[in-house]
DNA sequence: GCGAGTGAGTTTGAAATCCGAACTCACTCT
DNA sequence: AGAGTGAGTTCGGATTTCAAACTCACTCGC
């Protein structure tokens, strides 16, 4: 966790991966839609495309122009856009939400489920197996 | 989502999430356990106890001292860490990942749904219905 | 009853980031 | 020739982050 926090916890990176997947793959425009300052955004996509989250390639040559593609890697960050979307919506939910349509053909409402019994996978259901080093789980605390 | 990472977005959010989740709910435990520098953490802490996703309140008067609990709105972001994790142990696995075990006795793979159809939901399988106002979808970009 | 320790922070000053605006460079379009 | 666009870089100033030290209110061992 720490780790991918590492990599895509930094501000604005998130939110450069939502644009790339909504198909927003330009410098400018991701400017314009994310209103984060451009040198930042500069190294955010600089970041995320050597962490192999994206893929820098030129749109036109003469005038050189490039855009950004999420690759598989980064692709496989979706989920956890759709889960903080998800989130929002519930709890924040100042302005209609942004729908997505499933291939079945309803509006997605992303569940997180045990991909080996179907079952959701929330709070009750959950007993980590803790033998990280240094970890300390101090005092009682029965969730 | 821009919204839901106001929230959570900064760093040491969701590691202080993390942490609370598996148990670790003391400021002087969540400072070792995370690194994170003791004003930093502090104000995380405010700052999530104030957006509704965790909750300060004393487990000895005299010293008066507390603990930080997630609430059933924090509990809702716990999907979100998985993901993170899952993106985590796939991708950057230099440790061996932490295994959460299911209620239905597997070890956890979790896996986003759609809550309609229980198909997993996943790149080929979103189209987004943009309305958003000043969104702009720039260039041809086909996925 | 005294010194050491603990838990939950706050304070402090230096280092790293972020910000917005302006600038560059290489073109294209009128 | 002049205006515009796309993809950045450069600037100085405002915020954050950092690590270490400090506070305050106790408790514990002797």
């Amino acid at each position: 966790m720490a780790d991918t926090l590492a990599v895509v916890g930094e501000k604005y990176a998130l939110l450069v991966l939502r644009e790339a997947f909504l198909g927003v793959r330009r410098f400018d425009a991701m400017v314009r839609n994310i209103g984060a300052p451009r040198d930042v955004l500069a190294t955010r996509l600089r970041r995320l495309v050597e962490a192999g989250v994206l893929e820098k390639l030129p749109y036109s040559e003469r005038p050189r122009r490039f855009e950004y593609r999420p690759t598989p890697a980064g692709w496989e960050l979706q989920p956890v856009l759709l889960m903080l979307m998800k989130w929002g919506d519930r709890h924040l939910a100042d302005r209609p939400p942004m729908v997505l349509e499933h291939s079945c053909g309803a509006d997605l409402t992303p569940v997180v489920v045990c991909g080996h019994c179907g079952q959701q996978a929330d709070q009750g259901t959950l007993t980590p197996h803790v033998q990280a080093p240094g970890w300390t789980r101090t005092g009682p605390a029965a969730d």
